[in-house]
DNA sequence: CAAATAGATCGATGCCTGTCAATATAGACA
DNA sequence: TGTCTATATTGACAGGCATCGATCTATTTG
């Protein structure tokens, strides 16, 4: 999983080469299997309908937050499934999770959205 | 699946509420589990790690188009498995299928994973 | 027509994962 | 300390899916 010379970042990881090469010449190199499975597995966690749902719910929300207990009241599944859809969201960095008390309330993180939408073209 | 008053088009599936509406003050509504539903397929399409390979051999491959044999060979499954996702590609609209004689080749849809990428936004 | 080749389809298998009930943990408060 | 509430964790189960071998179809070629 890990890199072996270097971490892994997300520009590793484009399915467009560097030079958004297509059939060019010199035609770029393709992805390694390595990078594709980093690739998917950012892509497997937003591509999932309850995963989608909490992302909008969240993003729809009062000062887009909400915590567990209102999201898994307006999505009507059980608690712990949504705290589960709710730590691969910010296992893959696209909720911030924030402890107020004995509250959990996620908020989104844009800038990783967009990150990974761009991944794709 | 299919909608029931008009056709599904790609444009409701967005994550992002018409007016990327984030903590505004008349909050945009959710997207509904049907709207979710039809965007994780998509998605789930191309969150794995053979059909990303797959997209990118075929866009480093010479004029951008590739035949089955070759992909076969290139990824080092078997050649079931390289047809099966080439028409989970081909369903979602990333790949374009041309018969050619015996051969199968298959060119990317760019404008399609461009959508795509779009609808994380 | 027969043989060879490209690709699709079928059936089976094993792993992954979404889901839940039950339980654990931890903070708030009396 | 004990109770209540919010969330996480665990274990189990079922459905989904990636993969393969075997087979089928269709086209090319001898």
């Amino acid at each position: 999983m890990a890199a072996k010379t270097r971490p892994r970042v997300l520009a590793d990881l484009s399915l467009a080469t560097p030079t958004q090469a297509c059939c060019a010449p010199g035609a770029a190199e393709p992805m390694s299997r390595e990078n594709a499975e980093d690739l998917a597995l950012l892509l497997k966690a937003v591509a999932d309908p309850a995963r989608l749902q909490l992302i909008s719910l969240i993003r729809s929300s009062a000062n887009c937050e909400a915590c567990v207990c209102d999201l898994t009241e307006a999505m009507g599944l059980s608690q712990p499934t949504i705290s589960h859809h709710l730590r691969v969201l910010t296992s893959a960095g696209v909720l911030n999770r924030e402890q107020r008390g004995t509250w959990a309330w996620f908020t989104l993180n844009p800038k990783r959205l967009k990150e990974i939408s761009r991944l794709l073209i």
